[in-house]
DNA sequence: TTCATTCATCGTAATATTGCGATAAATAAA
DNA sequence: TTTATTTATCGCAATATTACGATGAATGAA
């Protein structure tokens, strides 16, 4: 059907997988990447730098925007966008302990 | 068009969104922590533990285990799957350098 | 052998995602 | 004001994903 059962998973679970859905893209990823990059905040070269076109990447960063991984700032007619420190913390703490689980049990496995 | 173009991208991108690809959906999500949780390997109560149909789940395995995160041992009639833990751990270094890009640049930035 | 159990695969419907041309909206420059 | 620049949004086509019923394949039990 193409659609996920969201209701029967825990909050935790559907949050996960929210922001891994959201690198689930080699633009998304490309694009954090360049943010991360610069030293100064990027505006639209990122359509430049990646090869894909200006409606394509404004989507990518709107999804990217609408998690709150990444904000805009309006400077004249350009938009300027860069990490959301803060809750990329947040997300990193939650992946984390997602990627974090302990091994030691499943080593004897199989 | 539905389909990303992968070869505008480097390698190590690609690999990094397959990766979080496999994560973007809750019922994996599910699947990995169950498999962690256990600490004898599990078969087909993940079909009881989690609420969906017996095919979906084996589609879901199936992916998993096609990126190596898990591997399926067959035991008579039963399947017993567990974390792959030396492609967990590949997997963790690879997603660990992407979440844990300096964040010191971008505090100051907009 | 026959039957039950378990899991994988096939086929298909419903929905989501990706990409981009066309266009709109906003601001800066002339 | 007119024009250029930049970005967002709309609309659509192509493709991917999700879910599951039906069915097949493999093994164990009777």
């Amino acid at each position: 059907m193409g659609i996920s059962k969201t209701e029967i998973f825990t909050d935790q679970q559907n949050k996960i997988s929210l922001f891994a859905k959201v690198f689930g893209h080699p633009a998304r990823v490309a694009i954090l990447q360049h943010l991360f990059k610069m030293d100064a905040c990027v505006c639209g070269d990122l359509v430049n730098e990646i090869g894909l076109a200006q409606p394509t990447i404004s989507q990518h960063l709107k999804e990217l925007k609408h998690l709150g991984l990444i904000k805009g700032t309006i400077e004249g007619t350009r938009v300027c966008y860069c990490i959301d420190v803060k809750n990329w913390t947040k997300m990193k703490d939650i992946m984390f302990d997602f990627l974090n689980q302990d091994l030691s049990q499943n080593e004897k496995c199989c």
